[in-house]
DNA sequence: TATGAATGAGCGTTCATTCAT
DNA sequence: CATGAATGAACGCTCATTCAT
């Protein structure tokens, strides 16, 4: 009775101190280098009680990848939903979603993206109807405009999901990999300069009165 | 001896037709799903002959990595070296270079890309400065640009290598997975897409006549 | 308390209903095969609880075979105790009675020949005394029907036992892997032909008038 | 090259290595008790070499009985070729080659019986095919005699190989668990015994002058 | 060069048993 | 009596690597 919901007051829930201990395991030494132990180890429990909680130690990675991506989901669903927001808003709601998630909980959203999202023939391979749902509502948020004509019509939403959700991925890798510097300034100019990237282009605007001289 | 030079007249060098093997033994299997000896099949020699010519299996993979990765640095030098290019169509150049890299020789680029680029905790992490020599690259034309004013100087060189690169890696990932179709057309089409993404971004501009009164 | 004697009026007896239970697991899927865990669920009562009842897995199954073994051992001894009945048909009284349990508990009589009497290198070893006795009674039929000039006396009780017990057993064990049809009618027919075999022999008596010829 | 076939000259085939040492260690501990290390471990040879050479612990079982029981099929159709012996003397032969097997391989034999054949619900299964091959060629050697007169009618070849063969069975499963004793004479004599049991029965046959007055 | 037999550390998983409630 | 969470030892199998020939 206790295994699933929270057990209240007295003591702790086992399952999600070994769902806890998998992240930051995970994160530390990867999926595939750590060994159960190391897992159980993290969590304080004994061995055998991962196996009781979970078939496998792939379950527990699916378990992580699930729960949080289908947070993210459900918060595309709910930003989409918004109708006094604009297209570019929203993208950058979603961008925002993103890397406030990266930055409360890095070790979980580094083990999603290292382990899941972008070891595609692997893991990401069984969960890539759940990772293109994402795809695809940020590809309808982009459509939508486009049928408003607030975006360009030659670029489909699918694309722009691609190049999109690829941009703050490799913003994201980069962090991960401490390649460039993580300080709350770096997050919010971040997801302003990914949606500035994605819908103005990295071009400048020409100069008005200079406009005719450079053509 | 006969190892790096294409040996002769006599026979068939033993050691690209390893690396070969492995390409597509890596590309169907995974790096970490095969086994040596799925590799030494393929390649149609002895077991122990793997061992001959790389110390490791992964000397294997990193072997295929740096051949395949210098080639891609080598043109984007060659392709900034260029100055009667403007910014866009060297990025162009760039997006052209990696898509048709992948289009002759899908295997090796998932390979790449599956088991290197992405798989940044482990592999990656190793060719890291190789990978990021790339991206500074990439940055560096941007740079230029912004130098000259044809870019603007909000974003970045290096994250602007960063998006732009995510995207197009994206696009491979994709492909990879076969979840965009995979015909020439396709690939002329998402070379000059994520570039128009990239530089023009994805808002439409506003009609000519309108542009004082929405402005 | 309620565990041996049947609990009066309240509830069924729990102990009965795991021994009952592990008839059929053990029956199904082979003893070492299943878990405690198959056990309980199919006796719908709690994990822990087949622990309260028996030190063990393994006394479960010694209980079943002591339970049933001794029901045959004292079968044997009545049969054995009657004076007005010819060695032969004590014979055919045993064998009726093992086939009989068989038709009436097949999958109990499964698990105690398969589990148990044919597997007497692990639990046959501990039960070797207890089937010995057995052995010993059938032997003790044999012997003293050579006493009385009944029974040839070149073939001691002692390998008489093995031998009828042996083409026993091997009957069962057709009818347990379904090599041979259980109809009510076959097992009738097999406690005669058993009898048949080993008291009268598969040779074909000589016909009286025809003796002298054929001689 | 000398894998399968025995080494000429200079060195041991530990495939054979490794099949002699597994007879010995799975009659001593039983299959499912020895570990793989222990079959290693008394063959001399490393821990992985069994993987190489067998595909499981399984594997090893049985090829250690499909080789031994062929053998012995191999026997019994040569025995029922032979048309100057008569039925009787065919199931002595029959009855004198699997003692004899006992005689020499009594390890082996003790593997087979208790691990394969007498586990008819796990390693018998698999084998239950071949087992029954052998049980066939009895039954026609039955059959045969019945159609000549010589057998009784009313006693099918399959019942009585059934009758037969767990005589012999029950006989050998007494000496490996040393129920009685092993010497070439007791060997000898229960060759004659289990045939002259099965062919002409435990029934002394009635005095000659008196078969009138006892019918 | 070339072969493939030989090595052995390592790990995921199972499951009988215990015990706190 | 009854529950089922918690424990942890045990083991089959994999496979990268070595090495004798």
């Amino acid at each position: 009775m206790a295994a699933n919901p929270a057990r209240a007051g007295t003591g702790v829930d086992k399952r999600r101190l070994i769902l806890d201990a998998a992240i930051h395991v995970f994160a530390r030494k990867g999926f595939h280098s750590c060994r159960v132990s190391d897992v159980a180890d993290e969590a304080g429990v004994a061995y055998g009680l991962v196996y009781h909680y979970f078939q496998s130690k792939e379950e527990i990675l699916d378990t992580l990848f699930s729960e949080r991506w289908q947070l993210m989901i459900d918060a595309i669903v709910a930003i989409d939903a918004r109708d006094d927001v604009a297209a570019r808003d929203k993208l950058y709601m979603v961008a925002s979603f993103i890397v406030d998630s990266y930055r409360h909980e890095p070790d979980l959203m580094k083990v999603i993206i290292v382990e899941v999202t972008r070891a595609a023939n692997t893991f990401g391979r069984r969960h890539l109807p759940k990772i293109r749902e994402a795809y695809e509502l940020i590809g309808k948020i982009v459509d939508d405009a486009r049928g408003e004509g607030a975006f360009k019509s030659d670029i489909s939403g699918e694309f722009a999901a691609m190049f999109f959700y690829g941009a703050i991925e490799q913003l994201l890798s980069a962090w991960i990999f401490d390649l460039v510097p993580q300080t709350d300034e770096e997050f919010e100019r971040a997801k302003s300069l990914v949606v500035e990237a994605i819908c103005s282009g990295l071009e400048a605007e020409p100069a008005e009165g200079l406009s005719a001289v450079s053509g």
